[in-house]
DNA sequence: TAAGCGTGGAT
DNA sequence: TATCCAAGCTT
C-alpha cells in the first residue's frame, strides 16, 4: 500500500501496475528496498516521473528499519515522518492498509466535493481548511464505513466524476449535484499547466534517462558531445544515441540540471562522471 | 504560499 | 500538434 500510494502520486495506475509488481517481488520488505543503494530504487523507478519519490520511498524504507523495527507505522502521525509522505499518503496507508478512520482528501474526492456541495467545475487550486473540515464531516464514524467512503467517493471521482468529461448520466449522485443542477458552469480559474518544452525539468528528465541506463559513471563532457561523435552504445556507458541525443540543450542549462540533480541527491560524482546515487 | 519537480496517454 | 492532467510532496 505504501509502494502503491507514493507511486501513484501524480502518476496514472495504469503506468503504475508494471512497476509496482516488479518492486514488490523485487523488494517485499522494507528491510530489502532499505539494504540497496539508493540508485537502485532510482533505476528500478523506470520512467513513472518525479524521480524524488524513489529516493524518498528508499528513505522511508531505511526510516522503517531504523525507527519502526521494520513494519510500516499503522499511525498517521508516524507515517507522516517518513520521507516521501505527505497529509494525502499517510491518511490512506493508515485507512487502506490498516483500515483506520481517516479523512482521506486526495484530488478526486476534492473534485467530487467540489462539485457536488459548491456547484463549481474543479476546486481551488490549493487544498483548503473548510475543504477538510467538509470531507472530515462527511466521514462515516465508524472505521470499516469509513474506509469504504473513502474509496467509494475517490473511485466516484477517478472512474465517473472525472476531470475532463465527466460521465454525468451514471452517477449515483447526479440528483443532488450542486455544479449540475446550476448548468455545469465551467471552471472559475484556468489552471496554468506545466511547461515542458524547453524546460529546466526536462533536461533533468534527460539526464535522468542517461543515468539510469548508464553501468557506468558518464562523463559530464558526453551530454554535450555532438550525437554524431559517438558510436551506438556511447563508449563504455552503455548508453544508447537516443538517450543521449535528447540532451541537446544549451549548456548553461545541463549546468543547472546537473547541479540540480547533485543537490536532490539523484545523482552523485564518481570517477570524474555522473552516476545513480551508490 | 507558490514554485518546482517527470512522464506519456488522451483529447 | 498543443494542451490537459494523473491516488502530491517539499521547500
Amino acid at each position: 500500500m505504501l509502494v502503491s500510494e507514493i507511486m501513484l502520486q501524480q502518476t496514472p495506475v495504469v503506468r503504475v501496475l508494471p512497476v509496482w509488481e516488479e518492486w514488490l517481488r523485487r523488494w517485499p520488505e522494507p528491510a530489502a528496498l532499505a539494504r540497496e543503494p539508493a540508485g537502485e530504487a532510482v533505476r528500478a523507478w523506470g520512467r513513472l516521473g518525479y524521480p524524488r519519490r524513489a529516493l524518498r520511498l528508499h528513505g522511508a524504507a531505511v526510516a522503517i528499519e531504523r525507527d519502526h523495527g521494520g513494519t510500516v507505522p499503522s499511525d498517521y502521525a508516524e507515517l507522516l515522518g517518513l520521507p516521501g509522505v505527505g497529509s494525502y499518503t499517510a491518511a490512506a496507508v493508515a485507512a487502506f492498509a490498516f483500515g483506520r478512520r481517516e479523512t482521506v482528501v486526495d484530488t478526486n474526492i476534492r473534485r467530487v466535493h467540489a462539485r457536488l456541495f459548491s456547484g463549481a467545475a474543479l476546486p481551488a487550486p490549493a487544498l483548503t481548511a473548510a475543504e477538510m473540515r467538509l470531507a472530515a464531516e462527511l466521514l462515516p464514524s465508524d472505521a470499516a464505513g469509513s474506509v469504504r467512503w473513502n474509496a467509494s467517493v475517490m473511485e466516484l471521482g477517478a472512474l465517473v466524476c472525472t476531470a475532463r468529461a465527466p460521465k454525468c448520466p451514471a452517477c449515483p449522485v447526479r440528483d443532488r449535484c450542486a455544479w449540475l443542477a446550476a448548468g455545469e458552469p465551467p471552471p472559475a480559474y484556468t489552471p496554468k499547466g506545466q511547461a515542458w518544452h524547453g524546460t529546466d525539468r526536462q533536461v533533468r528528465g534527460g539526464v535522468m534517462a542517461v543515468l539510469r541506463l548508464a553501468d557506468a559513471p558518464v562523463p559530464a563532457e558526453m551530454f554535450q558531445q555532438a550525437p554524431a561523435d559517438l558510436g551506438f552504445e556511447a563508449a563504455g556507458i552503455g548508453v544508447p544515441l537516443a538517450a543521449l541525443h535528447r540532451l541537446n540543450c544549451a549548456p548553461e542549462q545541463l549546468e543547472r540540471a546537473l547541479a540540480g540533480l547533485l543537490e536532490d541527491g539523484l545523482a552523485e560524482l564518481h570517477q570524474g562522471g555522473y552516476r545513480l546515487p551508490a
